[in-house]
DNA sequence: CAGTTCTATAACTAGATGGTTTTATACGTG
DNA sequence: CACGTATAAAACCATCTAGTTATAGAACTG
């Protein structure tokens, strides 16, 4: 797993409004007017944030006349996503350590009462 | 979900040597020196890189006489997770049309053949 | 061909980032 | 108290980033 695929994804994911293009995308493709119109922001603005994007692998461009339509490319999403997987047990390890407490405190408050409070 | 949390978790996270932080915090606690020995990189570097970890809220440190040992916060990979999730249908979608195609190719090969190999 | 639409490029600016070295702080130990 | 250890903070530098405006190119339209 190339580090730098890991580096330019997460990168190009740190920034709103490229999260809000690819949220776009995920309803299908569009032209980068399409794609620049919700945004309080030039035009080159929006052409450069898809650039990050492309280049992330994250997007890719057609060609209809005049148009570059972008459309999401999912699989870098996925290489992402894979990534995180590897640390799901420790947020669970946490849920689950909550929960632990919560069963604690539970127990305490209507029984014997061991561990009354934290 | 507020949006600079994302971005402050995936800006993190674009970092090939914070990423390794985590994945030795994964294993356990550990001292800012401990953190530090397997990068070619200053004491103070490594520390920015816990601090930009922290502010994230990736990570949270206690205190032991001198030392500040580092734990690993997961939820906000959680968080970072979640939020990928969200398109974990468009790359199965991918998946689906390779397969779909890969079913194909194979079916026009080998006339009744069902698919023997990658 | 002239004009309009869509997109990209260039040049620039302000501010963030990743690194350094040097210095300061806080704690434990002799 | 003086010294060593662990960490943070300060000042600085080079580079990257996100934005801008202005310009250029490419394709349709009259």
């Amino acid at each position: 797993m190339a580090p730098d695929i890991l580096d330019a994804t997460f990168a190009a994911l740190a920034d709103p409004t490229r999260r809000a293009i690819l949220a776009r995308l995920a309803q299908g493709e569009a032209t980068v007017m399409e794609l620049a119109a919700p945004f309080a922001m030039s035009q080159p603005g929006v052409s450069k944030h898809l650039r990050v994007l492309e280049r992330a692998g994250l997007i890719s461009r057609g060609r209809d006349a005049q148009r570059r339509p972008c459309r999401l490319e999912a699989t870098r999403l996925k290489t992402a996503m894979d990534w995180l997987a590897d640390y799901r047990s420790y947020w669970e390890e946490s849920y689950q350590r909550l929960d632990d407490l919560l069963g604690e405190l539970e127990a305490g408050r209507s029984g014997a009462g061991e561990r009354e409070a934290l």
